[in-house]
DNA sequence: CAATTATAGTTGTTACTAACAACATACTTA
DNA sequence: TAAGTATGTTGTTAGTAACAACTATAATTG
């Protein structure tokens, strides 16, 4: 058990340590591309999930429905995406992207992964394989954590 | 290379959802206990990196230093930070924790680490290990990147 | 040693992130 | 159809964060 408290600390550490470097590129990064960190992970979720009600988005994103009718709104504005209504429901909307909204976030997500892909170009393919199937694991429970 | 390309997609999106959970769990969990996720992580550093001077604070947490200046002064309002002058440079001043600081982090560390446990408690140990090494490269790979 | 240059922090300003509450509108169900 | 519920928007407040301008002190150099 106190075996487990320590990786618990060393895992906590490790993964607060990532999320401030994550934060430092990506603020430094997005903002150079017309978008808000927060509108640019809008723009991922959108084209990830598909269409989607703004209640939907805001699950998604972790986020109150206000924050993500804010952040969508700076995309319309932009052009970036678009508002349907819901033929079923004169309440709801459907989100997509814009042809050039997808444009941009092809274009910001590539060059991300190119970033990361130069951080792993010398890590052994097996290595990365296991560290992400943890990794996953990791959210899930964190997830469902957070869920109870 | 597709291959290597491929993975560093995988593992982008992997460590954004991982970095997602974290920050909601953070915002949620830290903000109950009379400081802000800014400031919990300012505590964190003077206890890690000893006391330190503005300056070299915001270095550690990639901020500047007007922003981590004012995240001191919370910090100095509610008495959780001291601040002494350096007697070798008047300008500077070193920043310290006061008891009450240490043991506000103490407690806000420890519930985390214990929520972390929980996570990973039906998590093999050389998953985790696993995961941990990674995090930790990537991690440096991402700072090294930013420096150049 | 005086003048310039550089460093340490603070304050003004601006923009983004984000929640909660109150609200208008539309749907559901009793 | 009236009461209750769900969808989004807007008002308000607090926290996050950078850049620029400024004060005061230190270091360099002419």
């Amino acid at each position: 058990m106190s075996h487990s408290l320590e990786r618990a600390e060393e895992l906590y550490e490790a993964v607060n340590q990532l999320i401030r470097v994550h934060q430092f590129r990506d603020r430094d990064y997005i903002c150079c591309h017309d978008v808000s960190v927060a509108q640019c992970y809008a723009l991922e979720t959108l084209v990830k999930r598909g269409p989607l009600r703004l209640q939907a988005l805001a699950d998604e994103m972790y986020l109150d429905k206000s924050t993500t009718s804010r952040v969508v709104d700076s995309l319309l504005r932009k052009k970036y995406v678009l508002k349907a209504l819901d033929p079923s429901d004169q309440r709801a909307v459907q989100l997509s992207l814009t042809p050039s909204g997808e444009a941009l976030h092809q274009k910001i997500h590539q060059d991300l992964i190119s970033e990361e892909a130069l951080m792993i170009k010398n890590v052994a393919p097996e290595v990365v394989d296991g560290a992400l199937a943890l990794i996953r694991q990791l959210t899930t429970a964190a997830r469902d954590r957070l869920g109870s």
